[in-house]
DNA sequence: TGTTAAATGTACCAATCAGTTCATTTGGTC
DNA sequence: GACCAAATGAACTGATTGGTACATTTAACA
C-alpha cells in the first residue's frame, strides 16, 4: 500500500507522514478481513486483528465500513459479485445440452474446489442464518443466472430426446451444488472421521469425474 | 432438575441448600451449551450464556468441562456417539441391495433433515478444521461403521449384476452425505439468494425423492 | 496562499468474557 | 456423629474486544 507505515516508526511521535488512497486503503481492509472472517467466523474474528495486518488502522475500518458486521457484508457481497461475474463468464448456451451440463458441472466443482474460502463463507453465512445476505441491498439485486442457464440447456436436452422431462432447474442446480460444496465444506471432518484427504489431486478428479457421471446419470431418460 | 433454584429465592443471602445430581448438572449443561454451539458456533457461544440458561452454574460449567473448548468437546463427542447409535440400528445386511441402498439413502436424508443440530455441529467444526474431532480420544476411537454397510450391500448388488462394478465404497457415502447435508447446511443462503426453502415439506420430499433415485442411478449398471 | 472537507493516526474506554477464588453444603463412611 | 471428599454457590478479576474521542494531515480549490 502507499501509506507509509514506515514514517510512524522513523518519527518517534508526533509528526505522521502519509498518502491519501482510500480506494486501496479500503481494498486492503477488505483483502485482510476476508482472510480474518473466512479463518475465524463472524465471531471469532478479531477486529483489532484485522486492523493488525492491515498497512492501516482500526480507525479506518470503522471509518469505512461502520461496524464489525458492515465490514463482514462488505466481504460477503463482494464475493457473491465475484460469483456473478464467474457465471456471467461461463457461456453454455452454445453447446450441445449434454456438453453443456458437462462444463456447467466441471466448472461447479471447480470453481468450489479452487475457491475454499468462497465455500468458507458460505458456511460462516449459514451459520448465522444468512442474515447478512438478507440484509444487504448489493446482493438482495445480483439476480445469479445459474437457474436460467441450467434450465435453458436442460430444456434443449429434453427436446433433443437426450433428457427425461420433468425435473427442476433448481433441482439440478442443487444437485450440482452440493457435491461440489460438500467436497469442500467438510473436507476436515471427513479427514478426521474416514482417514480419507478429499483435498487431494486423486480425490479430487475422482471425485470431480463422479460428480459430472451422476449428474448425467440424474438427466439421461 | 433436582437441584433447588427455589432455596437461593427464599433465602435472602446466606444459606443455599441444594440436592446433589452431579449426573443431573452435566446433562444439563450439555444440553443448554449444545443449543448454544449449535446457534452460534465455538466462537459465538458465550458461557456466561449457556450459564444463566442452566439450572447450575458457571462454576460446574468449569467443574465438569475445564474450559470452553473442553464443554464443546464433550458436547461433540455426544453427538458423534448419537450417530454411531443411529448407524448401529440401521440393518441394511438382510435386504437386497436396491432395498438396502434405497432405505441407507432415505434414513441418511431424513436423519439430516431432523437433526438440523447435528448438522450445524458439523459445520461449526469444519470451519474450525475439526481441530476438536482431532483431539477426542473417545471420537478416535468411534468407528462409524457406514462404509462397511454400504460396501457390503453394494458388493451384493456387483455380484448380481444388478450394479456396476469400480465404485468405491466411500464415494457411495460421500454422494448420499453430500445431498443429505447441503440440503440442511445451505438452507438458509439458498433461501436468501433463490427464494426457495428447502426445509419446506414438498421441498424435502421432492429432495429426498431425488437423493434416493439419484444414488440409485449412480449404482446401476 | 488560505480554507475546508476528506482521510488518517493515537490513545483511550466501557462492556464483555473466559476463567478463578473463596467459602459452603452434601452425603457417604467408619 | 465426626470426618472428609465430592459437589455447589456467589462474587470477583485480568484480559480482551468492539467501538470512540480527539487531534492531525492531506489535497483539492478558491
Amino acid at each position: 500500500m502507499s501509506k507509509a507505515a514506515s514514517a510512524s516508526k522513523t518519527t518517534g511521535r508526533k509528526p505522521a507522514s502519509w498518502t491519501q488512497d482510500p480506494e486501496g486503503v479500503r481494498r486492503n481492509i477488505l483483502a485482510v478481513a476476508k482472510e480474518e472472517f473466512v479463518e475465524n467466523g463472524l465471531s471469532g474474528a478479531r477486529v483489532d486483528e484485522i486492523a493488525a495486518r492491515t498497512a492501516t488502522s482500526k480507525r479506518m475500518i470503522y471509518y469505512y465500513f461502520g461496524d464489525k458486521e458492515g465490514l463482514y457484508r462488505a466481504v460477503l457481497e463482494e464475493m457473491y459479485e465475484r460469483i456473478r461475474g464467474f457465471e456471467r463468464s461461463l457461456d453454455i448456451a452454445s453447446l450441445p445440452p449434454v456438453e453443456a451440463m458437462t462444463l456447467l458441472a466441471g466448472f461447479t466443482f471447480d470453481y468450489h474446489a479452487e475457491n475454499p474460502d468462497f465455500v468458507r463463507l458460505v458456511m460462516v453465512e449459514n451459520i448465522h442464518h444468512a442474515r447478512h445476505l438478507a440484509t444487504s441491498d448489493r446482493i438482495a439485486t445480483l439476480n445469479l443466472s445459474a437457474i436460467d442457464m441450467i434450465r435453458e440447456a436442460y430444456e434443449r436436452g429434453v427436446a433433443a430426446g437426450l433428457f427425461r422431462p420433468g425435473i427442476e432447474a433448481l433441482d439440478i442446480h442443487l444437485t450440482i451444488s452440493a457435491l461440489a460444496f460438500y467436497n469442500v465444506s467438510n473436507r476436515a471432518s471427513i479427514r478426521q472421521v474416514f482417514g480419507h484427504d478429499m483435498g487431494a489431486p486423486e480425490a479430487l478428479v475422482r471425485r470431480r469425474a463422479a460428480a459430472i457421471d451422476t449428474l448425467l446419470r440424474m438427466l439421461r431418460v
